[in-house]
DNA sequence: CTGTTAGCGCATTCAG
DNA sequence: CTGAATGCGCTAACAG
């Protein structure tokens, strides 16, 4: 069924069919009326494929995630689809993956998909690769980074003070007696890399010295250093995150017996590492003071409930959305803005 | 850049960059590269609307879902996404939320953009608006529903027995002296009404008469009955989940305080109901047992870590896909199909 | 107020 | 092996 079907049954042109199937004016009501029933009756609509190629907008817009299982890119997907949604967008979401080439290759379909905009989310997307092809695929269109930044034209960067939000869980810890301090990070994201610095800044103000410090990466497998090119990392679900967390702990505990309080970069690692302290017998957070960030669901199905760093992904993902519905309609914004984080402080704490 | 450009410059015709593109046979390798060193100078990438408009096909798939936040639908959509991107779809997904004209409107703008397949994710959207709305826009494609189904010809339903595992935990529950039941579930979505039957058909086994069964639905708001026609409610996001398991656990020790075993329709709620349970100090699984459905990370968040009712979805979801690339290749596969469950077995039971 | 015409970018005939 | 012509379904000038 096209417009010309209906047209033809109409008895008027093609174009007469389009006017009023797009609401412009100049129609007398008598034809309007004998068109839209016509439409209505046949269930018309149009095809966006052809309408875009002429209107030269797909009204679309690409959301790139490394992980769609991981909650709070979720959460912020959510957001990002609701506003968009809203008007008149469709969202084209791609899952990632950890893979640099696969980052590469996802930009260019939603150059292919020809895309008016286009979201990526979490900071493991703002890489160099993601940069190129940023530059070869979507160079006219307007992109939004939830929870990073790239330094090109086109590029909106929307990030949360995580360093400084890391620094104050350290003070937090520090302001109730807990000084010997255990920071434990899943990948090496930018983001996980500022809030190690955060920790790294907060332990200074301590007096402690830089090479003292018990920052724990996660282990990235034999031979493969953090950043490395081409190492391929597996996704993990969240269910590997929980043990990942409670195995850091356990060996925290074997390494530093007196370690008073750990600092994990996610709520699930946290959460894990709850899991093994309470088992081995050890009090949270009377011996131990535990702290996750993102402030997800999960801080507050463990017990003790969970202090966590609210690094406000939702107020992030609808200002990258908005950001990029006013590039969208020609408004400026700032390329660079940062929001500020919260601790939520809990039982375990 | 069109390959008009790339042909001008290249001195040959559009329709031998076409076929270079497309990787078709009987073009001289001289040529062939020359206009393969002109795609890769331009970052070169074939307008998918165009090709689409042509081909008849977007290579696209739509998916449909009614919350993203909820994990199991998002594990779900992940399972599927994976699947359709490895074959060279696209997926756009769409939250329709609760109300019946959005799903509705959703499964047109499917239609709108001519996808070559739809997949549904979760009961909830099995409804004779959604049928209706199928019926009008997406008639000609193959649409596979997750945990649902829908007689029409065109859609494939994958189920999952979760009466019979309902009726299973009840039948674990009472193995150990735990007669004393109740159920509660959150939405009247076909699936948890499946598993209210079974609870019923679990019970009345025991001996139970069907009208002393302790069900527990939850608060619809006053005056909307569950399946209430334009009855709005809003989306619950995972927290307000979690409070309410925690105030039905509450309500039910209220009404029933010699209760000696809890089934929740979604490990969520029977989450809230453990931690409930706990703050009351009663024991679980000592007084008593809880179940829940679905084997999220959250019943392995809480502690007592949480029994559960395994209902296979990525099983169901890696169907779901299968099914429908078949049908997209012409490939024939039953219309309606069911996948068994497992109880996974944990502390709270 | 409505019809005619052209063209969006591409794949696919059919000639040559 | 390659080019010219056609049309996918639609919108937007431009006429009338």
């Amino acid at each position: 069924m096209t417009i010309y079907d209906i047209a033809k049954e109409a008895g008027v042109a093609a174009s007469t069919v389009s006017r009023v199937i797009n609401n412009k004016p100049g129609i007398r009501e008598e034809t309007r009326k004998r068109v839209r029933d016509l439409l209505e009756k046949y269930h018309y609509t149009p095809n966006e494929a052809a309408r875009g190629l002429v209107t030269q907008s797909s009204r679309s817009i690409g959301i790139l995630i490394e992980d769609i299982r991981v909650s709070h890119h979720t959460e912020s997907a959510y957001v990002i689809e609701q506003a968009m949604t809203a008007r008149g967008y469709c969202c084209i979401t791609l899952s990632t993956g950890p893979e640099e080439q696969k980052k590469r290759e996802y930009v260019r379909i939603l150059g292919q998909r020809r895309v008016d905009g286009a979201i990526l989310i979490g900071s493991m997307l703002a890489t160099e690769a993601v940069k190129e092809s940023i530059e070869k695929h979507l160079k006219e269109i307007p992109v939004a980074i939830v929870n990073g930044a790239l330094d090109l034209p086109n590029v909106y960067g929307v990030l949360t003070d995580e360093a400084g939000g890391i620094r104050s869980g350290v003070r937090l810890m520090a302001g109730k007696g807990k000084r010997k301090l255990a920071f434990i990070r899943d990948s090496c994201s930018p983001s996980n890399l500022e809030k190690e610095n955060g920790f790294i800044a907060g332990m200074l103000e301590l007096g402690r010295k830089r090479e003292d410090l018990w920052i724990y990466r996660e282990t990235d497998g034999p031979g493969r250093a953090c950043g490395d090119k081409g190492a391929v990392k597996p996704l993990r679900t969240t269910r590997e995150s929980l043990r990942e967390g409670y195995h850091m702990a356990l060996k925290i505990l074997e390494d530093h017996p007196d370690v008073e309080g750990m600092i994990f970069s996610i709520d699930l690692l946290a959460a894990g590492g709850i899991q093994a302290l309470t088992e081995r017998g050890v009090k949270v957070p009377g011996q131990v003071a535990v702290m996750g960030v993102d402030n997800t669901i999960y801080g507050e199905l463990c017990s003790p409930r969970l202090t966590t760093l609210d690094n406000k992904l939702e107020q992030v993902s609808a200002a990258a959305s908005r950001i990029l519905l006013d590039a969208l309609e020609g408004k400026e914004n700032p390329q660079k803005m940062m929001l500020f984080t919260d601790i939520i402080e809990r039982e375990s704490t």
